[in-house]
DNA sequence: ACACCATGGACTGAAAACAGTCCATTGGAG
DNA sequence: CTCCAATGGACTGTTTTCAGTCCATGGTGT
């Protein structure tokens, strides 16, 4: 809002197309492969149920596969039980990316905090369905045992887990959104092993406290836990 | 979250198109008026910078128009100080609107509860400048004036300045859309008189919690407000 | 070996959306 | 009274996107 007027028409009204169905698809994709919702060796679902599921012809979606592929995101194989896969993460994926603006940066780790804490605290106070349950250990499991290439991936897919638990399905798009913009975020500054224990030792507390369903805990927890890295982030990218 | 799986993509790879630019045109714009953000008697930005802004053709941009002037929501004039005006509301709009699933009526009544207080609390905590202090004033005592007809759009319209005043446009966006389904609800129960004046009385009270700069208090109070609609909601809509 | 069939690959014609250009209208400025 | 400028209106050729169809590949099961 720095420069905006309040009763800007234009902060409210937001744009219907921002870009073509093609670099858009590209992008819906990468961002689903970066949060860790497709780990390498996952296979893609086939072409024809994917473009259905994503509203885009399947030539669309297959010029952003094609693209995906030739920039070694993908492996596509054909066959009888062949598919779309999805490689190793390789770095090269944000070296073209331009840091946020300022404003944008804020925006993000402030809505971030209005989503998470949120999330945390709704996921506690549901009524978790053991196959619920097994969900965020097993997605807390991956991320213990992540190594320095898998950890942002499988660390976006525990936060999003949560999101998953709160049974709001428009809490889990808002937070997945906001956890693609602050991957990228974070891609910009080191990975500290200091740092990643203690968000270890974090995640295993909001885990606890959301199984406990104790809602308040597993929500101050969370604030916690995202200040943390608000602060890191606010350290580096001065 | 009721049939799918905890940890299936699709809950979190969302559609990249919701139909053709058209339809999510007239969508957009359909919005903005509901929202109140374009007051009856407003005119819209003039065809080629609107165009520009929503990432449509003018073409495109002007069938939507087109549309939304034969609906009889549009007036469009030609000439020097032509351009595009906002009819009064007419009833029609919703009327071959669908009833929301259970589940989604669920979704938008917990995504707003986590929305809104955060947004009144970061308002509050805000460097409010006089601009800003007025636009919100501007909107509760536009909102004091309403009659039956326009209620529910300024009652949106005040919701979303909370939400600029935060200062955070994800989180402007967020709201704006939330309380775009909330109304399509609201507009299937009777307006009564009581839960008005009383809604009038709740808003009057956050707006002073929030230029007091308290938020604590302007959180809770926007916690109670938003409960007493939801409970309005839940007790029409068995 | 062989047929099967789910998967990716390739092509075509139609429809949608776009960018660019020029026209028509009309109230105000000079 | 005339001209100007801002606005909507209309047309054209190009590009993108789509739906539909058929082909190619290569494990699986018989």
């Amino acid at each position: 809002m720095t420069a905006a007027e309040y009763g800007d028409p234009y902060a409210v009204l937001r744009p219907v197309r921002s870009g073509n169905t093609f670099e858009e698809t590209i992008e819906h994709l990468l961002q689903a492969i970066r949060v860790g919702l497709f780990p390498p060796g996952q296979k893609l679902p086939a072409e024809r149920e994917l473009a259905e599921h994503l509203g885009v012809s399947r030539a669309t979606l297959r010029e952003a596969l094609a693209e995906l592929q030739q920039a070694g995101f993908l492996d596509i194989r054909r066959g009888r039980h062949g598919g779309t896969y999805v490689l190793e993460a390789r770095d090269a994926g944000r070296q073209g990316s331009v840091p946020l603006e300022p404003a944008q940066r804020q925006d993000v780790l402030v809505f971030r905090e209005v989503l998470e804490p949120a999330a945390a605290e709704l996921a506690a106070q549901a009524q978790l369905s053991t196959s619920a349950r097994e969900h965020l250990l097993a997605c807390l499991a991956d991320l213990e045992s992540a190594d320095r290439g898998s950890y942002r991936a499988r660390d976006s897919r525990f936060h999003i887990a949560i999101a998953e638990l709160s049974g709001s399905q428009s809490l889990i798009t808002a937070v997945t959104d906001t956890r693609a913009r602050v991957s990228a975020l974070l891609d910009e500054i080191p990975l500290l092993p200091a740092n990643l224990e203690h968000s270890n030792e974090q995640h295993l507390a909001i885990t606890e406290a959301i199984l406990d369903g104790d809602g308040a805990r597993a929500k101050s927890l969370m604030i916690d836990h995202l200040q943390g890295t608000a602060s890191l982030l606010r350290g580096f990218l001065t």
